[in-house]
DNA sequence: GGTCACACCTATTTTAAGCCCTTCAAC
DNA sequence: TTGAAGGGCTTAAAATAGGTGTGAC
């Protein structure tokens, strides 16, 4: 069952948007894995990482971590908001030389993935309600199966083309790994799924630097990068250039990423984060 | 307020040299007004487009409140709109609960159906309830699922229509008096007919 | 969207026109129905039947502006008029929606966002330019859900790239205060209740920023506060004859609205009030409750820097590691299974969670007047949720590599055999 | 008026903290 | 009359996709 074996080499690079960013000449994935490879102490999942060949991650073999030279380094950053990108790439520099700051010691869990897989055929998702008893089908309300299997618990969904999204899991092992198994519902079903193309296209994770943060502070020397609506949401939503993540940030000290295609992204963003916010957490 | 310390305190990054703000009318004399400091989260230098950003800070000026007094027109100045859809669920009795297992073991995850099921309840409260149950006790979701029980609607409807009907009871009983515990009767075997 | 001369709701034909806010509404005579709900200009249902001229009056524009444009633009306008904005806000504001309409993530957007647009963009203005308009305020002034002004109002800030200066709720305290009843004595208030508007809003002033800086303040909603620190500032000028009068008659007699949260901060600054009251050497010895330390706000208020630092352990920011170590990244990390370590992070949680805080802290229980301190903390920290998370949810064995072999048997599990797929077809028919 | 190219609803997942609403328990 | 408690909504991200809203051409 491998699958894919060749996806890997080219992979997403291009980060989402309109089109309109810019981008790197090199890959954010590629700059992960020198990152990655930088640094990876902390204790933890050095272990776990194996395999797997998502893309940056199987190579390197990596455990995930950060990397910080970027503080230091002011990198010219594409900069400004995220709509005008300035036409210059901005690449650079990343110099992974010295990691100057140290790292925070706290590592972000992965709470969700979100992945996609394209089963390579057309499916006939009545049949396959009709005789999975894991699945949902109301072609009224929305136009795929959900399905659920209970180990790795995840959810899918399954559309007439033979694409599918899986969503829930830990792990991009974990989310592999079960969309392999809904592959082999559907096959058994009768179909002739195959396991094209499969990408992990989202991570969300979280962690606590343990200290409360003024998020009217936050918000004022950060504005450019960042909107606090009270009114709206307790928490600061702050949009990262460099790596492209999503942060809510909570005055409990609580953090939530998302965006990410790799788990570095993850990592990075919550290393370059995390003295900012040791800047905001005294109350005067 | 706390705005300027808060300015201050912010460490990080010193180099941006980068400044070229044409704002510099204004200065910091205001009640609040948004540093310049063009920082940079990650490291880099962001300058942002004078475009957008530049109008912004200068429209700022001294308390225009105070000035232009005029407050809103009539009514109260200011409100706290609170609408909302009232979605309320009520709360699942432990016999609800049970024959949502009832109801898992018989059909599987379709919550649509489970959700006919149940007709005082629409979908998304049986998908909650699923959600719920997966992290509170998701050896009980496991186990329904694995036990596999005919898919008998007429039975499923009556036992709960019975389930029902003695919540109802009780809840009225307890509102009249405090009777102490009448039970009995509330669920007769539902398993047994299993078949 | 709304039919066109007919009421959506009950069918009638006869609407008619109704003034608000010195705009014109079409509502159903019938039922009631608001048929150009939202709109302080022409409706999209009135556009309908003023199309020819619009579309005259726009190719006889310049610029030939869309009629979409136009119809912002007056909105935008009329707005600002009935807000009684200063002359200048105008011209900002209808510069921002003419800038969003350009956009190509605003050009097609459903004309329910579009007529939303133009509010978002005056309270944009309003932001920038320290004018405390709320969002509530112009929701109700626009008949907009919340959640729909929230998600255009979001969604302009990120396309536009704007940087919108937070609500201050300075500015906020002073106009809200000032359509307060009890301060203008031509109501009909009892004398007791009326109160001089310059020392309430002197002493709310305080009260909030006391709220502000004992963490009461971030991630909530700007008017609860200011109701509940107005309400307070109110009792304690005169705790005589307000003490007994509860916060929904002083918002009733104000003639405000009660904000449901008021109640909760209300509660919390007098937590912290009495926390630091216990601090006030000349009040030890006497034992405060939340209804007599409402008589000393204004002694609190004059040494508050000092008695919070008194009343409240100022650990929280420093340290903060004594356990730093072992929350959160440990428990996952450590054993070298794989993220699933949680396991037994979460076991040891639930188990000390109970007494209070784990973080190192002595206890967190109640204040005991010059007793144990508790840090000063967002109340989200001090009464974190009771199951920070549930139970270690599986993590059976090592870390999948996501190839492992998939057993048929596993999957035949989910599937239905023959005989139920039959039953099952039948049943679902019947439904 | 039809095409084009988006918007955007339905749906899935997951975390954060605040708010809303209802119900039920001590007073 | 209070409160607590429970359940669900809000925000971010991302893929999947049919049906329909939307406006320029």
């Amino acid at each position: 069952g491998a699958m894919t074996p060749g996806i890997p080499i080219f992979s997403p690079m291009m980060p989402y948007g309109t089109g309109l960013t810019p981008q790197p000449v090199q890959s954010t994935n590629s700059l992960s894995i020198l990152e990655e490879q930088q640094r990876q102490q902390q204790q933890q999942q050095a272990a776990q990482q194996s395999t797997s060949q998502q893309a940056t991650q199987g190579t390197s073999g990596q455990t995930p971590q950060l990397f910080h030279s970027q503080t230091l380094t002011t990198a010219p950053l594409p900069g400004t908001t995220p709509l005008y990108p300035s036409p210059m790439t901005p690449m650079t520099p990343i110099t992974p030389a010295t990691p100057a700051s140290e790292s925070s010691g706290i590592v972000p869990q992965l709470q969700n993935i979100v992945s996609t897989v394209n089963l390579g055929c057309k499916l006939d998702l009545k049949t396959i309600a009709l005789r999975a008893r894991n699945a949902e089908y109301n072609p009224k309300r929305f136009a795929a199966v959900i399905m659920r299997i209970r180990e790795p618990r995840t959810t899918a969904l399954i559309f007439s083309s033979g694409k599918m999204v899986c969503t829930g899991a830990k792990s991009e092992e974990q989310s592999r790994l079960a969309a392999r198994k809904y592959a082999r519902v559907v096959q058994k079903l009768g179909f002739p799924a195959k396991f094209l193309d499969f990408k992990i296209q989202n991570m969300v994770g979280s962690c606590d630097v343990k200290f409360p943060i003024r998020l009217e502070g936050l918000v004022l020397t950060h504005q450019q990068f960042s909107s606090y609506e009270p009114e709206l949401f307790p928490g600061l939503i702050y949009r990262m250039i460099k790596p492209r993540i999503v942060l809510l940030i909570f005055v409990s000290g609580k953090v939530v990423l998302t965006g990410a295609k790799v788990r570095a992204e993850i990592y990075e963003a919550f290393e370059n984060i995390y003295p900012i916010l040791k800047g905001f957490r005294k109350t005067t | 307020q706390m705005k300027e310390q808060e300015e201050k305190s912010n460490p990080d990054h010193e180099e941006d040299e980068e400044e070229e703000e044409e704002n510099g009318d204004e200065s910091q004399d205001g009640p609040l007004l948004v540093p310049r400091v063009k920082v940079a989260e990650d490291g880099s230098i962001i300058l942002d487009e004078e475009s957008l950003t530049v109008e912004v800070l200068r429209t700022k000026g001294p308390c225009v409140v105070e000035e232009n007094d005029p407050i809103f027109e009539r009514g109260s100045t200011t409100t706290y709109s609170s609408f909302r859809k009232s979605f309320y669920t009520k709360p699942w009795s432990n016999k609800e609960t049970d024959m949502f297992f009832l109801a898992i073991s018989m059909v599987g995850t379709d919550f649509s159906l489970i959700g006919r099921l149940f007709p005082h309840r629409a979908r998304a409260e049986i998908k909650n309830k699923f959600k719920r149950e997966e992290k509170a006790n998701g050896w009980r979701i496991d186990k329904a699922f694995k036990e596999k029980r005919p898919f008998d609607f007429e039975f499923f409807a009556q036992l709960l229509e019975k389930v029902l009907a003695d919540e109802e009871k009780r809840k009225q009983k307890t509102v009249k008096s405090q009777k102490p515990k009448e039970k009995k009767s509330p669920r007769p075997q539902k398993k047994s007919k299993a078949k | 969207m709304a039919a066109r001369g007919r009421c959506p709701e009950c069918g009638s034909a006869a609407l008619v026109e109704d003034a608000h806010y010195a705009q014109q509404q079409l509502v159903c005579a019938a039922c009631g129905c608001v048929l150009s709900e939202g709109l302080l200009t022409t409706t999209y249902t009135e556009e309908e039947h003023l199309r020819e001229v619009a579309y005259s009056q726009s190719t006889g524009q310049k610029e030939q502006l869309s009629r979409c444009l136009q119809r912002g633009i007056r909105r935008v306008q009329d707005l600002c008029k009935v807000l009684q904005l200063p002359a200048a806000f105008e011209e900002t504001a209808v510069s921002y929606f003419q800038r969003a309409l350009q956009l190509p993530a605003f050009h097609l957007v459903s004309l329910e966002k579009k007529e939303l647009l133009g509010g978002c963009c005056v309270f944009v203005t309003c932001r920038q330019h320290s004018w405390p308009l709320t969002m509530g305020t112009i929701c109700s002034l626009l008949y907009a859900k919340q959640e729909l002004f929230a998600g255009v109002y979001l969604s302009l800030q990120k396309e536009l790239g704007l940087s919108v200066p937070a609500l201050s709720l300075a500015d906020l305290v002073t106009t809200h205060l000032s359509s307060f009843r009890l301060c203008q004595p031509t109501a009909n208030i009892p004398a007791p209740f009326l109160e001089d508007k310059e020392k309430l809003l002197a002493r709310t002033l305080g009260i909030v920023e006391l709220a502000s800086e004992a963490w009461l303040v971030t991630g909530r909603h700007p008017v609860p506060i200011v109701t509940a620190a107005a309400f307070l500032a109110w009792q304690s000028l005169r705790p005589g004859p307000r003490l007994s009068c509860p916060l929904a008659r002083f918002c009733r007699l104000a003639g405000v609205d009660l904000p449901p949260p008021a109640h909760l901060r209300l509660k919390e600054l007098l937590e912290i009030l009495l926390g630091m009251a216990s601090q006030l050497s000349w009040l030890r010895g006497f034992t405060l409750d939340k209804k007599s330390v409402v008589k000393h706000v204004g002694d609190l208020l004059q040494h508050r820097v000092f008695l919070l630092k008194r009343a409240f352990s100022q650990q929280d920011g420093q340290e903060q590691q004594d356990t730093a170590p072992g929350q959160d990244s440990p428990g996952q990390e450590s054993p070298g299974q794989d993220s699933m370590g949680p396991g037994s992070q979460d076991k040891d949680s639930p188990d000390k969670d109970s007494p209070g805080q784990d973080s190192g802290c002595p206890s967190a229980g109640k204040r005991q007047p010059g007793g144990t301190l508790r840090p000063l903390l967002p109340p989200c920290l001090i009464h974190p949720r009771k199951r920070p998370r549930p139970a270690a949810p599986s993590a059976p064995g090592p870390a999948p590599t996501g190839d492992e072999p998939i057993s048929d048997s596993e999957i035949e599990e989910y599937l239905r055999s023959p005989e139920e797929i039959q039953a099952f077809g039948r049943a679902k028919a019947w439904l």
